[in-house]
DNA sequence: CACCTCTGTCGAACCGTTTTGACATTTTTA
DNA sequence: TAAAAATGTCAAAACGGTTCGACAGAGGTG
């Protein structure tokens, strides 16, 4: 539409004059640049920022990659990064994958190509993942940043969360408090951020001597919907005999919850529940859920202060030693295991 | 990094042949073909979308305005959008506003700057806005969609969701139910999206012959926070007579159940409440919340299709008639007003 | 007054792609 | 076999900005 040759025809000048009158602080007369000012305020421009971007070598655009939105820790950690994000007027371009492989790589590649200043990466990390994308952000030295979880064999920064760790004092907890027979409702068991949880939770176990079955640890989708219908089926038939379910995530945990009143097994009274992430959910549950909390907008800070120091010295490699971060979890109990 | 021309070069043509053997089927010997392919695959050559989308003046992203993400009505109508703009090949670039008009002008400027082939707009719309930057896309004729709202004064196609039937029919079945005594607790009372709830709740008790008082309605954040401490507040004080309580939105009402729950005041035996949106967990809340059900995923397709129909027939001003669409609300009665 | 130094402006080149029209070569047609 | 048509390749121009070096004129210095 209206270019910045527009714009300096208007005001009478060279298009070199304008931009330095529109960008600058350099010398140019003041009385120029008020008629640049004025000619772009008349004609509305506004900047092509593609051939900016172009020219510049620089977008101030960072591109997160987030497994998903719809569960409340990944909007909540979305919209903390954002906020942060907005601090250092970077802008954000959000890529959902579904935890579809094929669907990250494309993100990736297409964050490449769109020349983003950085890449934050919260991915759902199935293992045997195809990893070249991966090597491709490497190997162009884009700024990038593994947020919650690394990923085996790729060697970037990362904001970690503590996950075995709180699983495993979750577990420990719940064994303490009297439990016997535990299920484990997870999301797919390829998925490294479940596979954490698992670990963290058969360390509990077998440390405290408890045995740990095949079939204790179910396998379903990771949210309501799968709560749900795997607490539906588990509890109806087999008249089962555990007596208290971990969740994989509060999300996931709501459907459990649900699938319990409606068989009309009492929480805590007749089994106990327990979730992870600790969403805002989760306190204000009908029975308020016992979870592990992870420090949401910590790790978005911490994320974001990493990539930005990754950006401002993207050719100084420095020691290695401040590629890593941790976040830690917390047990939240609550009236669900009480 | 490595550009067209590499790959050019290493197999042996002009930039321009190269160009053509990556992008089209047009003219170009098979053997080139492959030569170059070759040569793009042994250099990981990733296209420059600045510079392809600056000669193409198509850049196949659509910008998405969100008012916010943290609740999940918004954090799903962000999936169902991303997941219908995927079908149709189009990447999604997310702003989200915080209800901020600084941040939504920020954010418009940023869309048009950067050339998107549509926008999408899901505005918190605080009354008396300044409607500048929705004026430039139109006057730029940038293919856009009102979601879920209109915007006074301003004259662009629109998906709307019928709030105020929703919320004068979510009322009239209240008062059929035999409440007398209404707390509306409400967002920004300038904010078009609550106005028009607050409206419809008006309408209903108005031809009923019942009183709203303007201390019936009460404006806080419409989060589980401002949910709890307002609930908190008028619920400890002053031994209210209220029988019932509607929330503007779900998220809120999450927020009421915690502060009931904390005072011992029980739903639905010593008080009804009820909210607004459906949210996934609003069907297994502790107490399954009566609500007003948006169809999220239907508003997300008929969106992404009416902006698709406009990007189609951008030069075309098709007649009017086809500007305007309309998604039901629905109330769905569950076990807090029962 | 001759020289130097700023100051302010401009033209040209560049960023990395696509597109267009010209051209050389090969194939088809009459 | 000459003319026409089709095929394949390329150089140059364009997209809309920024940056760099050149340069003219003003002001300062010895």
């Amino acid at each position: 539409m209206t270019t910045i040759r527009d714009v300096a025809r208007l005001a009478g000048v060279a298009p070199s004059t304008a931009s330095l009158a529109l960008n600058s602080r350099k010398r140019v007369n003041s009385n120029t640049r008020q008629k640049v000012l004025q000619a772009a305020q008349a004609l509305g421009y506004i900047p092509n920022s593609l051939a900016k971007n172009l020219t510049a070598q620089r977008t101030g655009i960072i591109g997160l990659l987030m497994a998903e939105i719809i569960n409340p820790y990944h909007a909540s950690l979305t919209h903390f990064i954002q906020k942060e994000l907005r601090k250092r007027s970077y802008r954000m371009n959000l890529g959902i994958t579904e935890g579809e492989a094929l669907i990250e790589e494309e993100v990736l590649k297409d964050f490449i190509s769109q020349k983003v200043d950085g890449v934050l990466i919260h991915t759902a990390d199935i293992i045997n993942f195809n990893l070249s994308t991966f090597y491709e952000l490497i190997k162009r030295k884009i700024p990038s940043v593994l947020i919650g979880g690394g990923i085996e064999g790729v060697n970037l920064p990362i904001v970690d969360v503590e996950l075995e760790k709180g699983s495993y004092l979750l577990t420990r907890y719940l064994i303490q408090r009297g439990y016997k027979r535990f299920l484990f409702l997870s999301g797919l068991k390829a998925a490294m951020t479940f596979k954490r949880r698992i670990d963290g939770f058969q360390k509990a176990m077998l440390e405290n001597g408890y045995p740990v079955w095949e079939t204790d640890i179910v396998e379903t989708h990771p949210d309501i919907e799968g709560g749900y219908t795997s607490a539906l089926e588990i509890f109806s038939k087999n008249h089962s005999e555990y007596d208290v379910i971990l969740c994989v995530n509060d999300y996931m945990a709501f459907g459990v919850l649900r699938a319990l009143r409606e068989l009309k097994i009492k929480v805590p009274e007749n089994i106990g529940l327990a979730g992870f992430d600790d969403i805002s959910f989760a306190s204000v549950a009908g029975v308020p859920l016992t979870t592990v909390h992870i420090p949401i907008e910590g790790l978005a800070v911490k994320s974001v202060e990493l990539l930005y120091q990754r950006i401002l010295h993207k050719e100084s490699p420095e020691e290695k030693s401040l590629w890593k971060e941790t976040v830690d979890t917390q047990v939240v109990v609550r009236q669900s295991t009480m």
